[in-house]
DNA sequence: TTATTATTTTTGGTTGACCAAAAAATTAAT
DNA sequence: ATTAATTTTTTGGTCAACCAAAAATAATAA
């Protein structure tokens, strides 16, 4: 099996399964990595082989403990790869992602390391999601969307994930401002308007505004 | 067939044609590639199909200008990211070809733009090799290793190709500085060592120092 | 020019990653 | 518990990129 192959099955399950070892059945898999079902029991025969999936017939498959590592390796790598294309080189986080599903596979531990120095060793990319260390670890995040905070809660507001001009005047003209601490009043029933404080004034935030704004928990 | 096979043989047949259109053959391709010459026959047919390259049976292969566009390009990608790799990430020059061999599949017009643009659009790389531009362009360098000056010309001590702290010594007990004009006195006919004067003092490099060193014609 | 050597091509075969369709097994619904 | 729906697996097959060995062609030397 080629490690291409390998590494996109493994960064699959990984995902699947929710960091967890949850148990991913060959269709989701098959969804994911557009292809069929049966190419799906075919590769996760070979992988279990290789001792990176437990695949139980007719049931499913989770990680190892060694495939685990292996799919953390190459989620950090990805991440890392996303921050430093974004942070770095300028690029947009809608363009960041399908660059990285290729430099992902760039098999060169020095290469990521030395990304990773000058980034200043980020526990996190710019979307919020954790980044793996050296050694497989991840940092618990209290960084989320603004969409899935929790009524009465206190946050910061971290960025955003929409860099559009459009979106830029909206969050000028709800006078939302980046570093600004707000605190959750109430989520309207009805549409799921979330209206917050921001500045000592109470603003309403739709819900596909709420998707693109990233708060961490205080 | 992939565009990484493809890219591979376009970019080996421009190296072996030394960037003329010269004709190579299936032997020499096959060494390059690590593959033996039957599997080359089969492989130029198809880059014959798809008008990448002039393939003459028993005779030889060479580019078209389509197959040709698509080598700078591909030798401009490897360049960028050596010189990027070194220059932006404090990779040795013995390091960088061997990543860069994979960088340079990544498909993203964009990426290299921008890591050009970081340079400042380099029109050689580390070692003096020229960096195609973006349609193509290679600039004529001045720019040679010190093994192959003339005698009684003058050069610019432009860098080196060994990083080692035994050369670094080397070069400071003879009094070399990068940056500096030397004019070529006389090459031994002994042993080929270079006498030069630099800042005023005559020295004497050995062929393999003088392998090392990278100058320009002044 | 003929023999020898080198190179190229042909032929038949492998492997990895995939698919389509049929069969088997599991899960859900009545 | 039986039927129906879904998911999984099996079976047979493709395609790209490779190889080994034999046959054909070209180049070189005697």
């Amino acid at each position: 099996m080629q490690s291409e192959t390998i590494e996109n099955y493994l960064k699959t399950i990984y995902h699947l399964s929710a960091g967890n070892s949850n148990i991913v059945n060959n269709k989701q898999l098959a969804e994911k990595l557009n292809v069929i079902p049966a190419t799906v029991t075919e590769s996760v025969k070979k992988l279990h082989e290789l001792k990176l999936v437990i695949y139980e017939k007719s049931y499913g498959t989770r990680l190892t403990t060694s495939g685990s590592k292996m799919a953390l390796n190459i989620v950090r790598r990805h991440r890392i790869w996303e921050t430093y294309l974004a942070n770095e080189l300028g690029f947009g986080w809608d363009e960041v992602h399908e660059i990285a599903e290729e430099l992902e596979h760039i098999k060169n531990d020095k290469l990521i390391k030395k990304l990773s120095e000058k980034l200043g060793h980020p526990n996190f990319d710019p979307h919020g999601d954790p980044i793996p260390d050296e050694k497989g670890k991840i940092q618990k995040s209290n960084v989320i969307k603004l969409s899935e905070v929790k009524i009465k809660s206190h946050y910061k507001i971290m960025g955003v994930t929409d860099h559009s001009t459009t979106f830029l005047k909206y969050l000028e003209k709800h006078q939302l401002i980046i570093g600004a601490s707000i605190t959750i009043k109430t989520i309207e029933e009805f549409d799921n308007s979330i209206i917050l404080i921001c500045q000592k004034k109470e603003v309403s935030i739709s819900p596909k505004a709420a998707e693109c704004i990233i708060v961490e928990k205080l």
